[in-house]
DNA sequence: AAGATCTTTTGATCTATATCAAAAAATTAT
DNA sequence: ATAATTTTTTGATATAGATCAAAAGATCTT
């Protein structure tokens, strides 16, 4: 839970009566990996904070999984298409490793920003950031060969390669896993 | 301005004393085609409500122009990335048709946050907005063929084949002029 | 209206990466 | 440890879409 509040601090100053607040709205809960988060067509229900583990969402494509991006220590995930328009969501979220995770559901969270301005300062600059990082990476990668995204992961998700298997990888670049294990093998 | 106050009620309730805010810090500029609103390398300074027109963000790869988005009538447009980190622009934005226009600048933008917490709601529900908009493009474009691509245009930017050559639609969509001009003649 | 410029189309060829198939290596279970 | 299963690598072949070049069609300019 410390690490949750230093997180919310770096981006607005939380007084006691709010601590208090974030402390009962988020609740701790502990995964092994493979669990499910959640399954696509259900509505996002819950925004989680990962205090330790790796996650990744992921949806099919032709039968075949696809990893659409990774999430590592001290971020916050859930299907941000979903839960904030509270439509169904195209995408799953899976546990990469035995995780532990800070999770608010939907309606608590808008009682806080509701109740606290500091608490909606908190989720406006959170989705400013998602927007500005989706817009960088949507554009930045378009152009790149397969060779240039798998230089470039690196920077998004520190050492992610050694922490999950080829196929979420390559998947998640757009590029079929022998070709990925191509490049590995420099050829 | 009637219909940027409309647009801003869609999503909050406004008050007499932030309407006439709003109408002294969002101010009308019209441009004619082609202008360049921002630069790459420039700080976004302005977020922009188009009441007529229609533009676009692009970039340079290769040396060639690559359209990262259209926007068209009753649509914020700004570099988002930029606007919201105030880091310098990777694309730059260029108006595509004449335009009518009602502009903010960021530090007003963030008065009006500070002093209205409806505004703020405004500003944090545009931005989740963006988010979930960027998170669902970004995954349902990725694995499309050229031609699903072109289909699919339509559902985002109506009628946009003909109000945009046919070089920036291409672009956009990640091929080549060529192969967009035999998907047209349905070869 | 004629010429100049810009935009789109068509044809021929090339290439990065996909796909299919099978071997090798690594991991997990008994 | 050995077998079973999963993951990664390697080889051979196919293909969507890129690139290059030039013709055709539109749109501006004087």
């Amino acid at each position: 839970m410390h690490l949750l509040l230093k997180k919310i601090t770096e981006k607005i100053t939380i007084n006691p009566s709010l601590e208090s607040k974030i402390q009962t709205h988020f609740t701790r809960i502990d995964t092994k990996k493979s669990e499910q988060l959640l399954s696509a067509n259900q509505t996002a229900k819950y925004l989680y904070y990962i205090e330790k583990g790796a996650l990744h969402n992921y949806y099919y494509h032709e039968g075949k999984q696809v990893s659409s991006w990774f999430y590592l220590e001290d971020q916050l995930i859930t299907s941000w298409y979903s839960f904030y328009s509270q439509e169904p969501s195209f995408e799953n979220i899976e546990c990469l490793e035995d995780c532990t995770l800070y999770r608010i559901s939907y309606s608590d969270y808008q009682l806080l920003i509701d109740e606290f301005p500091a608490f909606g300062n908190f989720a406006r600059l959170l989705s400013e950031e998602m927007t500005a990082v989706l817009d960088y990476f949507s554009k930045s990668w378009s152009f790149l060969s397969a060779k240039e995204k798998y230089i470039m992961l690196d920077e998004y998700f520190p050492k992610i390669e050694l922490r999950v298997k080829l196929g979420y990888i390559a998947s998640f670049l757009g590029i079929s896993q022998e070709t990925l294990s191509r490049i590995r093998a420099g050829k």
